[in-house]
RNA sequence: GGGUGCUUAGCUCAGUGGUAGAGCGUCUCGUUUACACCGAGAAUGUCGGGGGUUCGAAACCCUCAGCGCCCA
């Protein structure tokens, strides 16, 4: 025909030549001037210092069968592609670089570090980039953005600007989460909580009378105590409210005050106030004018308590300042280990320590609300809604946004401060006044990846881009990304839009985990590669495993096996359009007319017909893993197991024009379905089975209701029922599947017809016999000459079996009609459907008995 | 502590009121002219427990138990 298939399917050979085929052929880049309707998706950015895991590969594979399949459709399909700038990560590689020489950043200097950054970034950042091809991700390469980019930089001076003219960005005192080691604050959401084992001891405080216990699980910051809070209802130490009392060890005088904050029920219901080392405490000091004591660096140091504990690392002072504390007799109780939520820092891993300081913030109330309304107006679908009150919880509760990072890399805060205190916010191409000085620190990175889905397509500016394909149309992700990204951009795109949401639906999956659905992680040492698996079994199979298990916001669990499996698949399909190709068939002229085809072809098309239309609808509601299954149980079962084999007697004929034509058209219409999801492997068959270009630029298949034929399907069910039959009984007879048997079948005519089909797949040798057995499926009589006796046992088991089970049919049948309520109440569709059963089952008894009876 | 989800075959999971399914695994047979990365056949489930609603429940409601996730 157009084109050969190598004999056997090998990926490695088609995968790397198609993708380079495809983007030199410029497929998808998307055109801004197009008069189709767009179809966008921006890419979550991966990390620059990232590489591609198996989480990628899952998101990947859904967004760009989106898009493929949009770009079918006839959209203007674009997938944006590209990275942010990973602030503290990417910071952390290069001073990594830099302490192997023995340097630090702040040796080399600001901008000669910067510099280094950007050198890294063009040599060895963004592998993920190349590890995308090999997934074929359809992303214009044309429109790769990264967050540090100049217009992408510009869109952040311009919705800094905005905001804090707003007054939705401030500078404020407060306690934030601050990294000892990236020595840099951080926002709540990159503080991972996890269980540690610490400690819980209740400590003494005062002396004489005025004597109070509290418990804590970080002894050392006792020393910045400002007062000592009780519940004011806690009837146990009303009588010590107002009083001071001796804060050991410091050996200075606080307050006990009353607080509703504190939990009676919890410890001894005493708590310490450390104003400058703890959120909660923050928020009573303030109520109650406590003092800040700072005792701790920025390094996590004791420093400026005044006692011998200062210079001491914060773990070691912990334990000294126990051991003190027992000396003098105060430690009234100690539990060890204590199992509780500790922060640590998620890119490094150490315990994050609150700490009071001055940062900036965005102020989120009015920002979030406005994203949590969109959702609920409808103007953004979450997909699976069962997940949006997960967003709302979140974006409802949220509180102020720390934005600033004590880091060199990243976008530097553009407020400049005068020489008598004032403050200057610039704005893109803006001037700082003489003798000002800008804001040491970078902003979170974030912020820049919250404006991702326009600040890629060029805004500030109005660019064609922006007024083409903003709003995006769908975000795919994981969900657990929900809060930190997603709400971020919810609320940066709607402010700067102009009310106008990011995209129309935000599209989340779940986690990747491994076989027995275990969460992946280094330590387990149960992380998959998807290179590797790539390597092994094609990206194709990969792609296909991971759709197959993508269930809307449910984690999956993959295994090795499963890809292999998937592999087997695409094989499989090879296989059977090399079959196909070398009996002739053809994408070539018209379709012959339905009514002249035999039912075996019609139903072929039927069954076609009706996977098109629900693979359609599966896709478009982000369905993946029901589309999967459905066109897998269509290719290999209706296809290959059936059609094809029904079908070989008549095309070993070589007569058989219309069948090679329908052959030719159900893999012309399967290839196109299939390649969103397998698009290398696909591609490869197509070209060769149709001889055109490329199934990229191809159109999507369309159902055809005229196809849809009930009464071929259910004629070749009835074939199926025949051929199973008659396969149950020569495996039980113990007849090998090659020895042929001289047969003859005894059915009405519209079975008849296909009396050879079925002999050519049951190797019967159709001819007039002296039949020594015979099967029997409804109306349908099959008999074989054995030329010897049957096994009678085995023939008596089999028969007796299908007795059985028509016996247990035939009475939850016959139960349900004697049920007067159910012949009262139930639908006359399935009252029609039970007594139907009735009367089949009864028909089966009664063949069965009778064949039953016959042997001996 | 607050929220939320899950519990179906050995494993991983589909299945939103009408005879329990898939993939992988297991067992038996098979070099049949596309394919052993294959074919044919088979086995395997009181759908977590208990109650309720209904003619009818894996599915809807209540309750208990176990597991998980998010937030504090």
């Amino acid at each position: 025909m157009s084109g050969e298939l190598a004999p056997s399917f090998t990926p490695a050979d088609i995968e790397a030549p198609l993708y380079e085929k495809w983007v030199n052929a410029g497929y998808f880049k998307a055109d801004s001037t197009s008069a189709k309707p767009a179809f966008t998706i921006v890419i979550p950015p991966p990390n620059v210092t990232g590489s591609l895991h198996i989480g990628h590969a899952l998101d990947h594979t859904l967004q760009d069968a989106l898009v493929r399949m949009k770009r079918m459709k006839g959209f203007e399909a674009l997938w944006l592609p590209g990275m942010d700038h990973a602030g503290i990560a990417t910071q952390n590689v290069v001073e990594k670089q830099l302490a192997a020489q023995g340097l630090t950043r702040h040796e080399v200097g600001r901008d000669e570090f910067i510099k280094k950054v950007w050198e890294w970034k063009s040599e060895s950042g963004g592998v993920i980039l190349d590890q995308m091809r090999r997934l074929g991700d359809s992303v214009d390469w044309s429109r790769e953005a990264f967050t540090m980019d100049a217009g992408l930089s510009s869109a952040v001076l311009t919705i800094f600007k905005r905001l804090y003219d707003q007054g939705l960005i401030y500078r404020a005192e407060r306690i934030i989460n601050w990294c000892p080691r990236c020595l840099t604050a951080l926002s709540d959401i990159e503080v991972d909580h996890q269980d540690d084992s610490g400690e819980f001891v209740q400590v003494l405080y005062g002396e004489g009378e005025i004597q109070i216990t509290v418990a804590t699980t970080r002894a050392e910051t006792m020393l910045g105590d400002g007062a000592v809070a009780v519940h004011p209802d806690d009837v146990r130490y009303q009588h010590l409210v107002g009083k001071q009392v001796l804060l050991p060890l410091a050996n200075r005088y606080i307050p006990i005050i009353a607080d509703e904050l504190v939990e009676m029920e919890f410890g001894t219901g005493a708590v310490k106030v450390t104003a400058a080392h703890d959120p909660n405490d923050f928020e009573m000091a303030m109520r109650h004018n406590v003092p800040f004591v700072v005792i701790m660096n920025e390094h996590g140091v004791m420093a400026g308590s005044g006692t011998r504990f200062d210079g001491m690392d914060r773990f070691d002072a912990r334990r000294e300042v126990v051991e003190a504390l027992r000396a003098q007799g105060r430690i009234m109780e100690e539990k060890r280990p204590y199992i509780h939520a500790v922060g640590h820092c998620s890119r490094c891993d150490i315990t994050v320590e609150p700490r009071l300081s001055k940062q900036w913030f965005v102020k989120v109330a009015p920002l979030a609300k406005a994203a949590g309304d969109a959702v609920r107006d409808a103007r953004v679908k979450i997909e699976p809604h069962e997940l949006a009150p997960r967003y709302f919880d979140w974006i409802d509760n949220m509180h102020d946004w720390c934005i600033s990072r004590q880091l060199w890399w990243g976008h530097r805060i553009p407020v400049w401060y005068g020489p008598n205190g004032e403050v200057r916010v610039l704005g893109p191409g803006d001037n700082p006044p003489d003798g000002y000085i800008q804001d040491p620190d970078v902003l979170d990175t974030w912020f820049s990846s919250a404006l991702w889905p326009f600040s890629t397509l060029g805004w500030p500016v109005q660019s064609d881009d922006l007024s083409k394909f903003y709003p995006t149309s769908v975000l795919v992700t994981g969900y657990d990304i929900l809060f930190f990204w997603v709400a971020r951009m919810m609320m940066f795109g709607l402010f700067a839009m102009d009310g106008v949401q990011p995209f129309h639906t935000i599209a989340l999956h779940g986690l990747v985990r491994d076989q027995f659905g275990k969460k992946m992680s280094k330590s387990k040492g149960n992380t998959i590669d998807p290179i590797e698996f790539m390597d092994k079994y094609g990206a194709d199979a990969l792609r296909f495993t991971l759709a197959r298990g993508a269930n809307p916001g449910k984690d999956q669990a993959l295994a090795e096996d499963w890809v292999g499996g998937s592999r087997n698949f695409a094989t499989k399909l090879w296989n059977a359009t090399r079959f196909a190709m070398m009996n002739g068939a053809t994408t070539q002229g018209d379709l012959p007319r339905i009514d002249s085809l035999n039912a075996i072809d019609k139903w072929i098309l039927s069954r076609l017909s009706e996977v098109i239309s629900e693979v359609d609808s599966l896709l478009e509601e982000y369905e993946f893993a029901r589309a999967c299954e459905l066109m897998y149980h269509f290719a290999w079962d209706d296809l290959c197991d059936w059609y094809l084999e029904l079908s070989k007697e008549s095309l070993a004929s070589g007569q058989s024009p219309q069948t090679q034509r329908v052959l030719g058209y159900v893999l012309d219409h399967l290839f196109r379905l299939m390649h969103p999801i397998m698009p290398f492997v696909t591609e490869s068959m197509w070209c060769a089975l149709t001889g055109q270009e490329s199934l990229v630029i191809a159109d999507w298949p369309k159902a055809q209701s005229a196809h849809v034929d009930k009464r071929a399907e259910k004629i070749i069910t009835q074939l199926q029922e025949i051929i199973t039959d008659v396969r149950r009984f020569r495996n039980e007879q113990g007849i090998k599947t090659s020895q042929r048997i001289p047969a003859r079948f005894i059915a009405p005519g519209h079975i008849d017809e296909y009396a050879s089909a079925m002999a050519f797949v049951l190797r019967l040798d159709l001819t007039e016999i002296t039949p020594s057995a015979h099967c029997e499926v409804g109306v349908v009589r099959v008999e074989f000459d054995l030329t010897r006796a049957i096994d009678v046992g085995a023939e008596r088991a089999r028969l007796e079996k299908d007795l059985a089970s028509a016996n247990k049919d035939k009475q939850t049948a016959q139960v349900k009609l004697d049920n007067q309520g159910f012949m009262a109440k139930a639908p006359q569709s399935v009252l029609d459907e039970i007594r139907e059963r009735l009367a089949r089952t009864t028909a089966d008894i009664e063949r069965i008995s009778s064949q039953l009876s016959k042997l001996t």
